[in-house]
DNA sequence: ATATGTTATTTGTGATACCTTATCTCGAAA
DNA sequence: TTTCGAGATAAGGTATCACAAATAACATAT
């Protein structure tokens, strides 16, 4: 079913919401105690399976093996396997299967122009409204990254997905925020590709992102674009280099 | 619950697949005889009534409610709800509750960025791909809403609609369509303000749309570019008033 | 041996019953 | 009169069950 034996642990959520003064003074600080839905905590799980690249393009799904792995019915897997559905990552596949769409070139090129289109977009609007605090915070972020050893692909995935979406964040549109998630998604089982079949050990882009800061810092969007579309540009033409050999 | 009484029916689509040669050759074509599920048909209508302005912003679905209307079991109807969630088009408001975003000067303004942002990029797409025979069915589009009379404001919607969807089709990016799909379903609740709150006469864009086609047809990418933000910003304007003035 | 009809199995879809939680209502106490 | 909480009600979430369609495996006939 997919290429690899277990999945990936959840991201770990921004650690929780702040503590409310209590009201007796005595008390220990106490937080709203809603519980999410097994829906979302489905959901969740499948997303970042996705974003790392668990899944590989063609693959197939199936709601009871999933249930059994998630330990639920197949009611929570359904409604969270069909908003991936409606996200793209997955599609309907003649005879009611579910699938991860196949690799196909010009999904490739699609999804390549469209990346870049939406989010040079984004970085344009993030250097021009993200306060300094913001930059900081990005630049902890990359500081972080470098710092970590030894760094699985996992690992390298995850804090270049944590400084893109920070990024995308300070540009304040949760519209375009969502489509970009959608477009990560469908990008994430190429990622599969990249680590177990094409090259494990592709180098960072931290110039790049560092590229972005400094712009950002100047206020210089085209900059900041500039520099995006370089990153982006770079692992398709890793994938796009792949999908012109034989297999 | 909504605005209006009655649902507006599904938009007719597209005729149906071509007929395939029969084997016999005395046999009448044939054609594929596979069933949508009710998921689907659930969901064109629920889509269809958004886009028509069928729900106000604010407003709360019941998903019992909608099955009996349906006339299925809350299953299909959830599913379809849950998807449209996904696009945007509803959130999950406080108590499990389903609702139409409620008007937010700020999610105004944040959709009008996003629609113009990429349904401009769709369109240079378009101006630059378009074929002469697409470009002349854009041109018999606006005819036949032209000539179209007399046209009620769905009426006005759905050629509207029509052409926008059809130009965009022309850029043939599948995954900027879907966006822009779920960007309409989330400006749709605010043509219900338009409709039966602010201006039921507003007029339609049919210059804005003649000087797209006529940019297509000189390849110029900027120009229709330019007459698209202008076709965009025209509805929002309407609306920005609105949210400025006292309730 | 190949082609074709049949059966069994798998799997998504839809319906329903039950559970949990949020909200509302009403009444008792302050 | 106001406040607060217990109970009633409603609604979404989850688990199951039943169904139908598709596929695969099997068998039979040519």
């Amino acid at each position: 079913m997919a290429a690899l034996t277990d999945m990936p642990a959840g991201t770990e959520g921004p650690a929780s919401s702040e503590p409310s003064p209590s009201p007796g003074g005595a008390m220990p600080g106490l937080g709203p105690a809603r519980q999410v839905n097994l829906r979302e905590l489905v959901y969740d799980q499948l997303k970042d399976a996705f974003m790392v690249g668990y899944f590989a393009p063609g693959d197939y799904l199936n709601l009871r093996e999933l249930a059994k792995r998630f330990e639920t019915s197949i009611t929570p897997v359904r409604e969270a396997v069909r908003r991936l559905v409606a996200e793209g990552a997955l599609i309907d596949a003649p005879g009611r299967a579910l699938r991860v769409p196949p690799l196909r070139r010009s999904r490739l090129i699609d999804l390549k122009q469209a990346r870049i289109g939406i989010e040079s977009m984004v970085t344009e609007l993030a250097a021009e409204r993200a306060t300094p605090q913001e930059l900081d915070r990005l630049e902890a972020i990359l500081d972080e990254a470098a710092a970590q050893r030894p760094k699985t692909p996992i690992d390298e995935l995850k804090s270049n997905r944590l400084f893109h979406f920070t990024l995308y964040s300070s540009a304040g549109s949760p519209t375009l925020l969502r489509f970009i998630e959608s477009l990560w998604l469908q990008y994430g089982p190429f990622l599969n590709l990249i680590h177990y079949t094409i090259d494990p050990n592709i180098r960072g882009s931290h110039k790049d992102h560092r590229r972005i800061i400094a712009a950002a810092r100047d206020r210089d969007a085209a900059g900041a674009r500039e520099a995006l579309v370089t990153d982006i540009s770079r692992s398709f033409d890793i994938l796009d280099a792949y999908t012109q050999k034989p297999y």
